[in-house]
DNA sequence: TGCCTTTACTTGAACTCTCAAGTGGATTTG
DNA sequence: CAAATCCACTTGAGAGTTCAAGTAAAGGCA
């Protein structure tokens, strides 16, 4: 047996289990609902929603990734599948040579509209519509506790 | 822009940006202290503590499945994937010719020990190290509350 | 000016996960 | 008791992610 030493301890161990747990189900939730309504996956309909934020609806790729914390490479891959589908575009940076301009097609923004409120929907559904306005103020001051170790770069 | 519409307070927003966020830091966190000491994902390593917490160290790979919230073709990959590794192994269950019997091996056993310290480590560092008692209850009860929607199984 | 390093991104392979389809042993049922 | 159905798993293809390596432009600096 691991574990019979306590590392944690009893409420750590239940809160933790919970916490794991909790997560993968609401990553899972998520992905499934983009899946099935937009055809993409969570990570990339978030892509979508911060170029369509962004100021001209561009940004650079450098700029994106940050932003989103997502690897270079994982943004590539996923522009490119994103590209492939047309719902953003890429041209080189006319002050960079070495630099990319993403931006989110108008196909992008016509998916991306009615796709939104179906995604707000089941955040509402898994998370919000059953939490207290008080506990909504919990989590959100438990979650910035846990970023200030978790991105050192969190103001 | 999309979101113009509020569909969520703006407290509800922020919780939200901050719970992704974190969620997201904190797998990652968690997958790469795994990967760099004991080769393996999180996923699989709980695969590990999960057999090695069972009695006779063995559970039917269905009955592992559902304790894991895994379907059962994640659950197949990964043992084929631990079991090329020697750190688990599969029998043919004696009483369902069917059914096969999930084992941690002493090899499985050997590595779970030492990095299961590191690994609480980990959670320590990232989570637990940040919280206060109460701020710990508050998150447990939250996720439970989470659950009930997102696992309707969950008592 | 010409090297040398940094920066911005891309590529490809390996790995994990999902989803749909397949295999073959239990179970039911007419 | 045979045929149909159900159940426990496996398989394979496709997609997304990571990690290491590669390309090419920018920015020192001698």
């Amino acid at each position: 047996m691991v574990g019979k030493q306590k590392w944690l301890t009893d409420q750590e161990q239940a809160t933790w289990r919970s916490l794991m747990l909790a997560t993968m189900l609401l990553e899972e939730a998520l992905d499934r609902q983009l899946q099935r309504d937009a055809g993409i996956p969570h990570a990339y309909y978030a892509i979508l929603v911060a170029l369509s934020e962004a100021s001209e609806r561009a940004l650079r790729m450098t700029e994106l990734a940050d932003r989103m914390h997502y690897s270079q490479s994982r943004l590539t891959h996923a522009m490119t599948s994103l590209e492939r589908a047309g719902l953003v575009s890429r041209h080189r940076c006319p002050t960079d040579g070495r630099g990319q301009v993403a931006t989110i097609t108008e196909t992008g923004m016509k998916l991306l509209r009615p796709i939104a409120a179906g995604h707000v929907a089941e955040v509402r559904r898994t998370v919000f519509d059953h939490l207290t306005t008080e506990q909504v103020a919990q989590l959100g001051d438990i979650c910035n506790t846990l970023l200030v170790t978790l991105d050192p770069s969190h103001e």
